[in-house]
DNA sequence: CTTGACCTTCTAGTGACTGGAAGCCACATA
DNA sequence: TATGTGGCTTCCAGTCACTAGAAGGTCAAG
């Protein structure tokens, strides 16, 4: 399929696709027309990028991820040891972001309409640190 | 205190600490020696800002969320109406952490070490969309 | 009173896009 | 067959969020 519709799909723009190409992170096949062709799995790879990016992990480390998908020559050992430190990273981020949400569920809930109260986002916010 | 303190309390680079205050987001006091001087206060905001920018959140938007803390014009309708949006962003990325995991959970538990299968990271990973 | 760690501002560079120009390709309609 | 119209190509320039480095001021300890 060509790129506007691999754009459709994965939910990134064009522009960005091609961005990723040029840093090899994912790099579709040519027509002979010189359009870029994408199958089913380009497009999980991207969608996959999409996510993770939104979610905070820098290229690096979604280049990582990616090769646990593609690097046929790394040892079966490091790719466990990889995912689990990488099940680990989320399990911090997940529970950042449960911090985070009970916070802004408190405000709201103090927040019923009329007054404000000393506003209680930062106070256990940060703490967890 | 001075900004290496609160850099090591923040969790954030002097470097990135002086780049909020010059866009405005954490302006900090000033000494008569013209050094910044920072306040629990300043901590708060500061290592929520190094929390909410790795969870993927951006700089408008933390602007918005330490808009809650700050803003005493807002309305409180606006306030609880704000808070509830960004709640249901976070319950959103969270389900998408919890997916990320199962994927590579169920990868490393393939890989018990000897055979890696024919990678299951991509196949369930980007369905959810 | 000097040394070294820490602070200041300023300019410039990087990583990850993002927008725009200029031109090629494909297909529908006059 | 000509002609849009839209999607594709590359390339270059700009932006956002830092990040590194230079040049110089401040301060506590020896």
């Amino acid at each position: 399929m060509n790129i506007g519709e691999a754009a459709e799909r994965s939910g990134l723009p064009t522009k960005t696709i091609r961005y990723y190409e040029d840093i090899g992170l994912v790099v579709a096949d040519r027509r002979d027309n010189g359009y870029r062709d994408y199958s089913d799995v380009h497009i999980h790879k991207l969608s996959f990028l999409r996510r993770a990016r939104s979610l905070g992990f820098s290229i690096p480390e979604c280049r990582l991820l990616l090769s646990l998908y593609e690097d046929t020559d790394r040892s079966s050992g490091d790719v466990k040891a990889l995912a689990l430190s990488k099940v680990a990273e989320i399990d911090q981020k997940i529970s950042e972001l449960a911090g985070l949400r009970k916070t802004l569920k408190t405000l709201s809930d103090k927040c019923h309409g009329d007054d404000r109260p000393d506003c209680p986002i930062l106070d256990d916010l940060s703490k967890v640190n």
